[in-house]
DNA sequence: GTTATTGTAACTACAATGGTTACAGGTGGT
DNA sequence: ACCACCTGTAACCATTGTAGTTACAATAAC
C-alpha cells in the first residue's frame, strides 16, 4: 500500500504556516487549501507539534514553525507523520519455519536488503527542506 | 503503512523453487517453508508468473523459474506483487485549493520530491538479484 | 464574560490485506 | 481410462489503517 497522505498534508501545512505567517492559521482556514476537514488538519499539527516541528497553543491560531523552514526537512516531516517506527517500510512475514534453510535465514537477509532500500529513499527526503519546497511552490505562482 | 509482505513472501518462494530445484514445489510445501496457506502461495506465484519471473502449469508442482536468479532482481519482484502503479509509492492528497497559492502548486512540487526518494529506494532494489539472496540464504546455513 | 479556536474522543465508511473454505479443471502415474 | 493430487480462482471473513465527521470540554484573546 502507499504512504499515507498525512506526509503530503503535513508538508502542505508546515508550508503554509510559513508563506501565511502573518495571518492567523486556524485549523479551518488550513482545511480550506487543503481541502479537508479542520479535525483532521489539527491531527496532523498534533503529530507535528510532538515531533517539535511546530510550536502550538489552544485558543486562537495556534500553530507556528518552531524551526526556520531552511532547518525542517522532509524525512523530519515524514518521520512525524509516519507512525510505524523506522526500518519497517517493508513488511517481513512472520514466523517462516526454521526448519527449512530458507526459513532459517531469510528474515536476517531481507532486513538487510530492506533496510538499505528504506535508507536510500529516506536520504532524499533528509536532502530537501522545506525551504526548497516553499520556494518551488512561490516559483511555481508566477 | 508499510509495503505489503507479499513482497517478502514472493522473495521467500523464488529462492525456494530454486533452491529445491529437484524437488516437488507444490504450494503446500511452500507454504510450510513459509507458514501460511497454500492459497497465498498460488494468488502470490500467480502474480510471479503474470510478471515473466516463473513458469505455472496447473497439475502437480507447477511452478518453476523463468530466468536464472542471476537475471532476477528484488525490483522485478518488487513490481510484480506491489499492485500500486510505480510512481505512487507516496500518496498526495487530491484536490487541493486553487484559489490558495500553495494548494494551486503542491501538487507538481511534491510530484517531484516522491519520485525521486522512489526511484532511489527502487535503485536500491534493482541492484540486489535472487543469486545474491540465495547466495546468503545458504551461507546463513552453515 | 463572551467568542473563537484547539485538542481529543467517538463513530462511520472504506479499502487493502491475509487467512480460510470450496470447487472446477488440469496433470501424471498406474 | 481411472484416480489421486494439485492448481487456479472465487467467495467470504476478520483485522487493520485511513480519513471524514460530529461533539464537546478546556483554553486563549479581546
Amino acid at each position: 500500500m502507499s504512504i499515507s497522505s498525512r506526509f503530503a498534508v503535513a508538508i502542505h501545512i508546515l508550508a503554509l504556516l510559513d508563506i501565511n505567517k502573518e495571518g492567523r492559521n486556524t485549523s479551518e482556514f488550513i482545511a480550506g487549501s487543503v481541502n479537508t476537514n479542520p479535525v483532521v488538519i489539527r491531527r496532523v499539527i498534533g503529530l507535528l507539534g510532538k515531533a517539535g516541528l511546530v510550536h502550538t497553543s489552544p485558543g486562537v491560531g495556534g500553530a507556528s514553525l518552531a524551526r526556520p523552514p531552511r532547518e525542517i526537512n522532509l524525512l523530519d516531516v515524514y518521520r512525524a507523520v509516519q507512525n510505524d517506527p523506522p526500518g519497517e517500510l517493508f513488511a517481513a512475514h512472520d514466523n517462516p519455519n526454521p526448519k527449512c534453510p530458507v526459513g532459517q535465514n531469510i528474515q536476517g537477509t531481507l532486513e538487510t536488503v530492506f533496510k538499505q532500500a528504506e535508507s536510500a529513499m529516506e536520504n532524499e527526503l533528509a536532502k530537501v527542506t522545506l525551504d526548497q519546497i516553499i520556494f518551488d511552490l512561490v516559483r511555481g505562482d508566477r
